[in-house]
DNA sequence: GCAGCCATGTTCAATGTTGAACACTGTCGA
DNA sequence: TCGACAGTGTTCAACATTGAACATGGCTGC
């Protein structure tokens, strides 16, 4: 299933701002120019969310907001439980193919505490270091590859170390204690701009909304 | 559509065999290891070749051989402009979060001239500087976004520069003549136990079938 | 007070992808 | 000669993705 990592950036991003509605993700991810990368239509964030609530990892509830119907969608146990699977998974495994996993655990790391983003990190080290070795042990000899396609392998070795150094540096920082993470001050604030501030007022009126529900 | 590359590879590898049907289009592929990469399941090379087909990008011919019937394809003439439209695309663009198109473009380098490959890998290394230029740009200032987020510029960044270096070498290897390509004799033959070779007997077959029903 | 327009929130038909499973053929040993 | 099994070639229902289009509300200017 590629659509991983829309799954890990749905469950990830509803977590940051629940409760919250479809409409409202959407924008909070077009302001991270998501749309660059992830496959986020508005048709995929609907019927993630569907997907997500349906296999219980998200709660949807169905408010009437004013003279609206909205739904406004929460994690459940069961889903937050998945998003650390699914994060783990996508930081602790380098894919030079595809490193879009990767990307969206990083936007996500502040869900993420200061231990668990540490392992995570030394276990993608781990994993780089190996693949680096598998592949110049050459399964395949050279000669069992054209050429062309041959070449492409130098181009793999380089990424691989440009990224083991870059990650050292990261992984430093992260041991200093940059970067604010799960159960720690914010170190930084978003402009006044952001959608998410806009996101703050409704879900203070979501939540009440919920718990009249019960 | 991010089916662009399962397209192209479609294309390409249609016609570096074709006459061939849908198994061994699978079985070459899976020998290329591209499961480990592309969309490569049995179901995606039939829907997918029935697509291309009924674009008219690829012709359909249903023969019977032997007491088997096959559904065969071979390239048309606008395929094989699609094709090199798709494989430019493929190769002139850099898009560090998606190196599947260029990889997979790479690997069909030896269907386009020399010429071609040569004017393809300059538009990739001036795009590759644009976009450069542009990061260090920052239409955002450092200021809008989370340092956590922004830490990954700096990975970028370098995997421009790493690839930039590999593309350089790349290039005067192309420009001293390596590499077979299309119009001159191969540099390179498969290995005995490649399913290219068995593919060989059977390409004389369907061509022959193909001819008889005109 | 109303016409026009942007913002909000969602749906849906068309299309693509997944991978298990089907159906057939040949072959090799018991 | 039978049955097991590997190889060949394809289909299909379940699911995901796409993005245009829908429906509604509120604001702004006239």
């Amino acid at each position: 299933m590629a659509a991983t990592e829309t799954r890990l950036l749905l469950l990830g991003t509803v977590m940051l701002f629940e409760p919250v509605n479809g409409y409202q993700l959407r924008r909070e991810l077009l302001s991270w120019q998501v749309e660059d990368w992830a496959h986020v239509n508005p048709g995929s964030i609907y019927s993630g969310l569907a997907t997500l609530a349906r296999q219980g990892n998200l709660a949807r509830h169905d408010l009437v907001d004013g003279s609206r119907e909205v739904a406004v969608y929460t994690s459940t146990p069961l889903g937050r439980r998945e998003f650390e699977k699914l994060w783990r998974a996508a930081v602790e495994t380098p894919d030079i193919l595809s490193p879009l996993p990767f990307h969206t655990g990083m936007a996500l790391m502040p869900l993420m505490s200061r231990t668990a983003v540490r392992e995570a990190l030394r276990a993608r080290l781990a994993n780089l270091d190996a693949n680096a070795r598998a592949q110049l042990a050459q399964e395949r000899p050279a000669e069992a590859v054209p050429p062309h396609v041959l070449v492409l392998a130098d181009l793999w070795m380089g990424m691989g170390q440009t990224e083991r150094e870059w990650l050292v540096n990261l992984m430093a920082r992260v041991d200093r204690g940059d970067f604010g993470l799960r159960g720690e001050p914010a170190d930084w604030e978003a402009p006044a701009d952001d959608p998410g501030w806009q996101m703050a007022n409704d879900r203070q009126r979501y939540l009440e909304l919920i718990s009249r529900k019960g």
